[in-house]
DNA sequence: TGCTATACGTAAGGACACTACGTATTAAAC
DNA sequence: GTTTAATACGTAGTGTCCTTACGTATAGCA
């Protein structure tokens, strides 16, 4: 399994991309739709997922509602907010930004007293 | 300043790709060498810093020697071991999965339901 | 003499991942 | 008909680890 900080660097970004593009999702689709971006690479446990979700709620990044959907089930749906939208766009400037670094500190050729 | 997730999530790259290329370096260098590599995006204190190296330390990921430098103080040198090695090779590859993964998300369009 | 840069360290608080567990419904398998 | 798996939500407790705030010490410069 991936490592504990990689989650925790990565869930809400992954959250909030995936409302951004569906209108509405809810638990336990989030999962299986981040199991299959990933293919495969990321396969959250239903346990990991809620409270994260439950934070951003509070953090009014994403906003929710009770439904009894086609299948008889209960859900709690989620869509993404203005302030999700701003925070995405924020975390995905600073992905960007550390991403670069590790591809550069990848690529050292010994080179690190010049610069 | 960046998450605390996001530095959870790249500190011990950076540290271990950084010494995979010097022979040696020690803390203060290290926090320059990152700051700069960042091109100024990652900016760590020293009490960030230590805890990290500390714990490698430990893991065996990284070796020390002390040492007075030539400018009379006193240095610990860090130098990457063959454990260090190995974990900078799969942290590469779990990164580079997850890269992928959330350059994947931020494409989404509107096909989640399909895949 | 005092300030800044260099160089190391720890303590305490807080945030949060992760496991384990609990509840409930539907559908399929046996 | 009964069990099992899939669906769907949740919380409690443990442990890890970031972060701030300190503390120690030397060298160089104004």
């Amino acid at each position: 399994m991936l490592p504990a900080a990689i989650h925790a660097a990565t869930n809400k970004s992954l959250i909030l991309a995936i409302l951004a593009k569906c209108e509405e999702s809810y638990g336990y689709e989030i999962i299986q739709l981040v199991q299959s971006l990933s293919e495969g690479a990321i396969q959250w446990k239903d346990g990991m997922l809620y409270p994260v979700l439950h934070r951003m709620e509070k953090d009014r990044l994403v906003a929710t509602r009770w439904e009894i959907a086609e299948n008889g089930r209960k859900r709690k749906y989620y869509r993404i907010t203005k302030n999700g939208h701003e925070a995405l766009a924020e975390l995905k400037l600073q992905w960007e930004q550390v991403n670069s670094t590790m591809n550069r500190a990848w690529q050292l050729k010994m080179r690190l007293a010049s610069n």
